[in-house]
DNA sequence: GCGCTCCCCTAGATTCGGCA
DNA sequence: TGCCGAATCTAGGGGAGCGC
């Protein structure tokens, strides 16, 4: 993820506050405002993030201004004094894991922000108040940015710009109005494939996100008895799941228990491929069908 | 006890009118 | 034109409850 920071530990495509500033994103008009700012980002914030939080006051009374900041610069989350944002958050998550997110170590930047773990290498400076689900999605997304599948970019109007290849939040922008059908939409023939993000609990909701769209499953899950009955199965598929992601410790668990009670042909998706299959294996399979075929899933 | 469904609460996102 | 704040809408998490 982008950070705009000139101390972010992972890099920064600036090397001082004063051209974080001249950035477009950032809309500053020139002036004594814009001068501000810099006087007071220079002063206070002249440091990569630390362990503990620094809680220093907002470096602007501007509120919107203050959000496009924040956004560009989630590294401030640790040096500022407000509960962090979702982007915020799996920018911190990243930090702590040492590097950008990927499948291979998204469970371990998931649990860095778990509230029974919190492994910090560098901690928001407040406790997250929004809801986990917006996390989950934005560290899916993150995982197929890195694998070069990135999310697309939306024009003045909020719709996206088509690009492949490429991934669309359905949370953002006008697609919003989609978000009943998925979290992510994964471009392909003959149908999109819709993505639905969950964090460690399935329930029902899982089941019912498909709405009978191609759909693939992905989250935290901790539960494999949410998985394993002969019924649970036949309604993923019916309900049009072509493959559920999860943890390699809940898949393993979920397996030996399909194999004890003779349930494996149950886990085979209508491409006669395997149903569950393990998160460290997603980047790959999203990478054969996205802008092609959604029957090689 | 398990599997499943329903419901409430919370907080983010969006919209809209007023204002500088 | 851009910003701000209030109002409204909406989805997810968590827990309660039901049937077997």
């Amino acid at each position: 993820m982008l950070c705009l920071h000139p101390y972010c530990p992972l890099g920064s495509p600036v090397s001082s506050w004063a051209e974080t500033l001249d950035r477009p994103e950032l809309k500053l008009r020139p002036g004594i405002e814009k001068s501000a700012l810099l006087s007071s980002l220079n002063s206070l914030f002249g440091a990569p993030p630390s362990k503990p939080a620094i809680l220093q006051s907002a470096p602007t009374t501007n509120a919107a201004a203050l959000r496009r900041l924040l956004r560009s610069c989630p590294c401030l989350y640790n040096q500022v004094d407000l509960a962090p944002s979702a982007h915020a958050i799996v920018h911190l998550c990243e930090l702590s894991v040492g590097g950008r997110i990927t499948d291979a170590n998204v469970v371990e930047a998931f649990k860095v922000q778990h509230p029974k773990t919190l492994g910090w290498a560098y901690p928001p400076a407040r406790d997250f108040q929004g809801m986990g689900g917006t996390i989950m999605e934005l560290l899916c997304s993150e995982v197929l940015t890195s694998a070069g599948i990135p999310a697309m970019e939306l024009d003045n109007k909020n719709w996206p710009v088509w690009r492949m290849p490429g991934h669309i939040l359905l949370n953002e922008g006008k697609m919003n109005d989609l978000k009943a059908l998925g979290d992510i939409l994964i471009p392909c023939a003959p149908t999109n494939l819709v993505i639905s993000v969950k964090s460690e609990k399935a329930k029902e909701r899982l089941l019912y996100s498909a709405n009978s769209i191609e759909g693939i499953g992905f989250g935290f899950f901790d539960t494999p008895s949410e998985f394993w009955t002969k019924r649970r199965m036949q309604l993923y598929k019916r309900m049009g799941f072509s493959a559920i992601y999860m943890p390699d410790t809940t898949l393993d668990i979920l397996n030996l228990k399909l194999d004890a009670d003779g349930n494996r042909q149950y886990a085979v998706n209508i491409n006669g491929t395997a149903l569950y299959r393990p998160l460290t294996q997603f980047c790959e399979d999203m990478h054969n069908v996205v802008g092609r075929s959604a029957f090689d899933l």
